[in-house]
Parts: structure tokens; sequence; C-alpha cells
RNA sequence: UGCGGAAUUGUGUAAGGGUAGCACGACAGACUCUGACUCUGUUUGUCUGGGUUCAAAUCCUAGUUCCGCAGCCA
């Protein structure tokens, strides 16, 4: 991985450095374990590793997995292998925020006893009531004042499960005229009377995240806790914690603006919802933009670094362009993807001047930007298919591909000239008849006469035929990031995101592709083998230019 | 009229008193065995009003706009 670039967050730590107070850098990424990781997280993943390596410190990973109700086995396993996919490793170790709660109740009944911390007994909707509004403080708990024996003895029976849920919470004690809601006596326990994925029924209680965040991060020695930008409300209860506590040294928290992408769902909530409702393939569907979704569309680790360093971090809110995260990709492809050859709307050409039963084989480029990717040989043949929309009976002006009368380059053998065009009843173009050149093969004509055409070709006699499924969009959204309440995906869904096609006419190399090998089509798109659909291909990559369709 | 953040070209991001830079996109041209790639060039920007200063995106001041916060979610 690339170092990152400098960031504010690196001036901070520069500083810090610099003056003192701190000596080591040891960052965190502490996921929830309630969904697939996207493209949004990588920057979080990215932030956190990434400064840690140019530091030369460590990264923990962290399953922040302190509710229950949402968390789920399968997802630690997807965030961990996509993680290492990304390049992060977690060389500081991999922690379970759960694995922490003897921890937290300890701590718990520490604040208790200094009188930080109080066993609650109003309502959900009570509490409402109490916390006030943003323009008005709240009112303190009947039950704020209750003595430290009786929280002590309250909090333990909380643990023992002697309460339903909801009938009591562990609340900080700290100031319910705060401006910042966050600290108006904030729940740090709730009963959850729910089993928990690692920790099965031994809990009763849980931490909320505010409390357990900084215990996490402060027995793990982190010194930078680096977040989102909607944590810093959040941020002095984390500095609460920590001092009451009596952490030291203490882990700080500092934050970033989240990545948005156009035309893209981050929301878990949609992403789930498709995949529940199988709108779509899975997780992986190369239409999502999760990390194992572009994994299987062909973005490799370092072309996503790559975005995340052009974007880069600060504290403003931004949408970023989807150009950019494909002009990542196809730069990186362009360099290092081998070309093969498809037709996807082919047309037959018969070239009438060339013997029957010949078959001749010309070399051509796997990548025309690397040398040493070497060549292929192509079987050349009587009979060829090329792309229908590389010829025009009628055509526009500065058309340089096959037109009536007009010579074009076969890409990699000869020049051929469009004699006739053959119709079928309806007026439909079935064939063209074209002559070739013999000697054109490979090497330019004798006689010094440019070409200006290239298009790509495969022999009709040794192509396979196979349906190829393009994936024209990655994005299936309008030009939202959130869906509005009143809308569901599918209102916004675009109905070109995938395209069907029949009969296509694919070179011979690609019949055995090997799993996960990516090709770049030599036309206007980038394609890749997908592991999923056999005989399937799903273009990650389009150009704009609507005029070149096919590869 | 609470609190916490933010505002630089179409988009994203630099510059922290001294020529507003870079990238993506767009447009124009050159090149080309694909019109792709590559190369060259072009346009557009400091939220607003005051102030300090030889000099302000940067400092001061007053506004404006946007984002987040009222889960026993994270």
């Amino acid at each position: 991985m690339k170092e990152m670039p400098s960031n504010f967050i690196h001036d901070i730590i520069d500083a810090e450095l610099a003056a003192g107070i701190t000596t080591k850098v040891h960052t965190r990424y502490p996921p929830e374990p309630n969904g697939y990781l996207h493209i949004g997280h990588a920057k979080a993943i990215w932030i956190s590793s990434g400064t840690a390596k140019k530091y030369g410190g460590m990264f923990n990973l962290r399953y922040d997995d302190t509710n229950p109700t949402k968390e789920d086995e399968e997802y630690v396993k997807s965030i961990y292998e996509d993680l290492l996919w990304l390049g992060a490793n977690p060389d500081g170790g991999v922690f379970y925020g759960s694995d922490y709660f003897d921890k937290c109740y300890e701590y718990a009944i520490k604040l208790i006893k200094d009188g930080e911390a109080f066993v609650c007994d109003l309502t959900f909707d009570e509490m409402r009531e109490y916390r006030g509004t943003l323009t008005e403080p709240g009112k303190e708990s009947p039950w704020r004042n209750r003595s430290i024996e009786e929280n002590l003895e309250l909090f333990e029976e909380m643990k023992d499960g002697k309460y339903p849920d909801g009938a009591k919470t562990l609340r900080a004690k700290i100031d319910m005229s705060s401006p910042n809601i966050v600290m108006r006596d904030p729940v740090i326990y709730r009963i959850l009377h729910v089993e928990h994925y690692r920790q099965g029924n031994k809990w009763c209680i849980y931490p909320m995240y505010d409390y357990a965040h900084p215990i996490q991060d402060a027995i793990e020695g982190i010194t930078y806790s680096l977040c989102s930008l909607e944590f810093e409300n959040n941020r002095p209860l984390y500095d609460w914690v920590c001092d009451k506590i009596g952490f030291d040294p203490r882990p700080h928290q500092y934050e970033f603006a989240k990545l948005k992408l156009e035309h893209t769902v981050m929301g878990k909530r949609y992403l789930r919802k498709m995949v529940e409702t199988n709108f779509v393939d899975g997780w992986d569907d190369p239409r999502m933009i999760t990390l194992c979704g572009l994994r299987r569309r062909g973005y490799t680790p370092s072309a996503i670094h790559d975005f995340l360093g052009r974007v880069g971090i600060a504290k403003a809110n931004s949408l970023v362009e989807i150009e950019l995260l494909e002009h990542c990709i196809r730069e990186e492809l362009n360099a290092t993807a081998e070309r093969r050859i498809a037709v996807l709307e082919p047309i037959k050409v018969v070239i009438t001047n060339y013997p029957e039963d010949k078959v001749e084989y010309f070399a051509v480029s796997n990548n025309p930007n690397d040398p040493d990717a070497g060549t292929r040989d192509l079987p050349f043949t009587r009979e060829i298919y090329i792309e229908r929309s590389d010829f025009e009976e009628i055509p526009p002006p500065k058309f340089f591909r096959l037109k009536p009368d007009g010579e074009v380059r076969l890409m990699g053998a000869y020049i051929i000239k469009c004699e006739n065009v053959i119709k079928n009843s309806n007026g439909e173009i079935t064939e063209i008849h074209c002559t070739y050149d013999p000697e054109t093969g490979g090497k330019n004509p004798p006689d010094g006469r440019k070409i200006k055409g290239t298009i790509h070709w495969v022999s009709a006699e040794h192509a396979i035929e196979a349906d190829v499924m393009l994936y024209d969009n990655l994005f299936t959204i309008e030009n939202t990031n959130d869906i509005p309440e009143d809308k569901t995906y599918d209102d916004y869904l675009n109905p070109d995101s995938i395209i069907k096609l029949t009969g296509c006419k694919l070179e011979k190399s690609l019949e055995n592709m090997e799993q996960d090998v990516r090709y770049q089509f030599v036309r206007n798109g980038y394609f890749i083998r997908d592991s999923k659909y056999a005989n399937t291909f799903n273009r990650i990559v389009t150009l704009k230019d609507g005029y070149a369709k096919g590869m």
C-alpha cells in the first residue's frame, strides 16, 4: 500500500509527537458486525491503518459488538476477509468489544462508587421526556440521587437478570442542562435479555457504545481513535469516561468526514434490504458498492486506495463523483489487464476473395501497454464476425470504420474493403461481403495508404458463442445518497444497470478462462469474468462515448 | 436564536499573511493497428458585508448557508 497523503489528522499527530504529548501512534478500526463492508468503510479502514503504518505504529481490528440484537458471526468473517483484501493487516491484533464486558462492568461499579453513575427506573418514554429538547434543558431523573449502596445493589440485580428489558438503566451522572444532549445523563448500560453471538447468555446487561468505546480504546492502548464526523458530539462523553475512570495514558478521538459517492447506496439497511429481497444476487453482487461486490467486479485494493488518496481526508461533508472511482480502476486495468476480444452484437462478414478452407494465425498483443504480457495467436478465416455498430450503411461524417466501399483494418490482421451488403426480406443486414488486401496481413499497406479505422473481430469458425451479462452501472440509484422516507430503493433503480446480450461471439481463449482473472477487452470497456455467472462477463467500466459499443 | 462542525472552479482536495496549486470531469487539438490509451492546450473558484495590513482564502468582526445531535443504535 502506498503511504497515504498528509491530512489534518497527521498535522495533529505531528504536533503532538513534536510536543511530546504522544510517543506512539496506535489506531483501530471498530466495525459493528452487522453488515458487509462497503467503500465508505474502506475509507475509515484506510485512514486508521494507513496512519498507523505511516507513523510506524500498530493497527487493531476490533469488532464493536456491544449490541447483541444486531450482530452476527457471518459479518465478523466477511469483515475480516475484506480487511485483509484491502491490505489493512491488523498487526496490533484482532479484538472483540464483547471480550471487555467484565472490564466494563468493573468500571461501572467504580463509577457508581465514585458517585458518577446511578441506576435509573425511568421508562423509555419518560426518559425522552426528561431529556429535554435541543433548545430546552432536561430535568433530572427522580432516581438520580439514590445512595451508592442502593445503586450498587440495583446494578448487580440488573446484571443478575432480576429485571426485564427496559426496566432499569445505568446512567452517567453528568448534567441534565448541558447544551450537548449527549451529556444529559446518558445511559451507559441497558438490560437486554438477548443471547450474544459470542458471549452466549453470560450477560443480560450490555454497555452502550459511548461508554464501552473509550474503555476498549484505552485497554488496547489506542492513542488515536479516528471516527466519522457524526461522533463529534459524543467526544465530550468519550473524554468524560476516560477522565472518570482515570485512564492514563488515554486515547483521544478525532473525526473526519465520511465518504459519500454519487449514485450509490451506502446505507446498510438498504444494502441489506436489497440482499434480503433477492433484488440483487447477494452482498457481492457486482452492482453493490460493497467491497466484495467491487472485488467481484474487478476492482483492486490498489485502485481503491488510489481513489481514497485522491479524495483526501477533510472535515467538510462532500459528495464525490463516481468518475473518479472509475478513473482509478480504469487507469490500473489499462496498465495491467490482458485484452481479449468479444463481439457483443455480431454481424457476419464474408471475405469473398479469401480461400474457404484457409486458416491463418495472427499474433495479437495481450496488452499494448505492456510488452511483457506477450501475444496470442488469433485464427483468421473467410468468415468472421464484427460488431454490428462497426458498420454503417449510411455513415455519419468522420465515421472511420466499415462502410460501403470503405476500407478498415481488422485488428492485427488484414485491411478489408466493403463490397456488398446482404439484406433479408425485412431489409435487415444479414451479411457484409468484403474483400481483403493480401499485402496488409499484420503490416501496413505497401502503397502507403492510411487506413484510419481499426475494428475488432473473431473468426466465425473459431468463435465461441455466449450470453453476456453487462452490469453497465455499478450504481443502481439516481443521484441521491439517502433514499427519502416515502420512497423505496426500487423507485430509484436504474433500469439500464443490467444488460443481457445473447449470442455474443468470443475468442476461443475465453472459453476456459480462469476464475478471478481480469481481462480488458479491446474496445471501450473493461470486462471481467464473473465467477458466479458461467460464461458471462461484467463490464466494469464504460466510456461516456455511446458511440463505441463493442469491446 | 440550544450545542457541535463545515464552507476554495462542475466535483474532490491543497495552500494557514506574499503568484490560489493538484486530481477527476468537460471542451479543443495532436497521435494511434480501435475513435481507447497517451500527449498538448483551454475555461471556470476562495459563501457574503465590513475591518486590520504594503499584501487576506488565511487574521478580526457581523452575517448567510449546509451538515450532525433529542435510541435503553453505533
